[in-house]
RNA sequence: GGGUCGGUAGCUCAAUCGGUAGAGCAGCGCCCUUUUAAGGCGUUGGUUCCGGGUUCGAGUCCCGGCCGACCCA
């Protein structure tokens, strides 16, 4: 029988030890000598290209008892049995068992194969079997050490259960956790999926600027840096809007972006200062159509990515904590309308003292003596509504204070035409008529921007002057969207580096 | 920014009233020729987040700080 090989690197370095490690122990110092006993072997611990027949999923569709096939992958069990030795080798899409007889193997082989840790990268040759309790398993005749790892991983039956080390060591939650690996496995298929869904729709992907001169779009304070050559300070963007719709001015009927915006504010379970977001905008389209679109998106994200438009979330211990029914259509509301329901029929006849007292004594809200009326009511509004939404609700015509930018509606001057996207609790997607009159732009700016004029954009506003068309918006906060959907509880669970502070001063 | 809770071996967790810091996994050694969280026997491993204080004695109590989680603003 031939012996089990294993192919030294020409490369070899043969170096020893030329540092010590933080936080230094027997399990590391262990490691670095087999990397050196390696080394000693004539064996490059790091080694290079690998040719394997296809990713460990696509060698187990491949396997065919009698077959010599190649996997690579890491090594995440070990289970040595006298002679024979199962391992698990691991890649993203799947796990392979593979045997070691050391009866098959030359000494050197036997001794290599003895420095090989959980952890370690191999490439492994071998012919498919089946065991005894019929798995799929390869049995090696060559194989080659890829990547040392000098450092365990995490505790193979719990994973990594330390939050803040998820967070800050992510490779290792994704290594151990299999929950936290498909929540990122769906946000990639949210995004690739929406893509496919806006360009299904003729709309085109463009990329606008990060660095802003004027970070204008949002109410939100930037985040700053400055530019050396230039001399010049800079903004990182707060929204994607001003520039998307420069593109409908030139031409771009249909038009969006997904990409990063930033927000030098709070961190909480639900904004993380850097996020993703998606915005389109559609010529000759308005807020409703706009609505029909959002809720198109969804349900075919829920559908291609949950296989349902009713979306469970569970709890730790698996039980069903909230269901969210995504079965179109949604409800559409007037913001009025909504308000009424909960705070009473009365409140918009009530005085400004009226709607204080009953906020406070009824609702037991915590109102701020200096909010204004409109505030006071958003107030309620956010409490008494928006946190308890679960089923999609559209809320519709909200006052004009609230969302300054947006077009006023025909019927009612006070109110804006914009939709306000509520699903679990949270904002998802706002949805505009877009504000297309260059002078009342202005004016709108010029109110916004108070004392600080320096802050209106006028580049924006000389792009609007050769003509809008009227174009209907959204956004969508792609992070919250995942959330949902796949139930994560925090935004930082939904994001693979959320901003931490560093650990070491 | 405020409040509450947490930080113990590489990982997951214990440690009673303030009284010798412990287990499982991982590692190391031996046994075992088809195992599945393999098993058996033995064994190494600690700045108890950091700095002060109280005490005969502090993982535990007190004060300050760091990092995180949750809630509030």
């Amino acid at each position: 029988m031939a012996k089990v090989g294993v192919r030294p690197r020409v490369d070899a370095e043969t170096s020893v030890t030329p540092f010590t490690f933080s936080g230094e122990n027997p399990a590391l110092t262990q490691r670095r000598e087999k990397l050196d006993a390696l080394h000693a072997r004539g064996i490059e611990p790091f080694g290079g290209a690998f040719e394997t027949s296809g990713s460990i999923a696509e060698i187990l569709e491949k396997f065919k008892e009698g077959e010599m096939l190649r996997a690579a992958g890491r090594i995440t069990a070990k289970r040595d049995m006298g002679k024979s030795h199962f391992l698990d080798l691991r890649d993203i899409t799947e796990r392979i068992q593979v045997y070691f007889h050391e009866k098959e193997m030359d000494s050197n082989a036997i001794e290599i194969f003895h420095l090989l840790d959980v952890g370690d990268f191999i490439g492994v040759e071998g012919i498919c079997f089946l065991t005894k309790t019929g798995e799929r398993t390869l049995r090696v005749h060559k194989f080659e050490v890829l990547a040392k790892s000098l450092r365990p991983l995490p505790e193979k039956w719990e994973g990594l259960q330390d939050i803040e080390a998820r967070y800050r060591e992510r490779y290792l939650d994704l290594l151990t956790n299999d929950h936290s690996r498909a929540i990122f496995e769906k946000r990639v298929a949210i995004v690739r999926e929406t893509r496919r869904f806006f360009e299904d729709r003729g709309f085109l992907e463009v990329e606008t600027p990060i660095l802003q001169t004027i970070a204008g779009g949002a109410a939100a304070e930037p985040f700053r840096t400055h530019h050396k050559t230039l001399g010049l300070d800079l903004y990182l963007r707060i929204a994607l809007e001003l520039y998307l719709k420069r593109l409908l001015v030139g031409g771009f009927n249909k038009v969006f972006e997904i990409n990063r915006n930033f927000r030098n504010e709070g961190i909480s379970r639900k904004h993380n200062p850097e996020f993703t977001m998606l915005e389109a905008y559609w010529a000759y389209a308005d807020f409703e159509k706009m609505a029909n679109l959002v809720e198109e998106l969804i349900c075919y994200l829920a559908e291609k990515i949950c296989g349902s438009l009713i979306i469970e979330h569970r709890g730790a211990d698996g039980e069903i904590v909230r269901t969210i029914n995504l079965k179109p259509p949604w409800r559409r509301a007037r913001y009025h309308d909504v308000v009424r329901e909960v705070a009473g029929k009365d409140w918009f006849e009530l005085s400004s003292e009226q709607r204080r007292d009953r906020a406070t004594n009824e609702f037991k809200l915590e109102i701020l003596p200096q909010l204004a009326d409109f505030e006071v009511t958003h107030h309620v509004f956010e409490k008494l509504v928006e946190e308890k939404t679960v089923d999609p609700l559209f809320v519709t015509h909200c006052p004009k204070e609230l969302v300054p930018l947006a077009k006023q509606n025909a019927a009612d001057n006070s109110l804006v035409d914009v939709f306000e996207l509520i699903i679990n609790g949270v904002e998802i997607a706002p949805g505009y008529s877009e504000l297309n009159d260059p002078l009342v732009q202005r004016q709108r700016l010029l109110e916004q921007a108070g004392e600080e004029k320096q802050k209106i954009d006028e580049e924006f506003l000389l792009a609007l002057e050769h003509g809008m068309p009227p174009a209907g918006g959204i956004g969508v906060g792609m992070d919250r969207l995942t959330m949902f959907l796949t139930g994560a509880e925090s935004i930082r669970d939904v994001i693979l580096f959320p901003l931490l502070r560093p650990r070491k001063p």
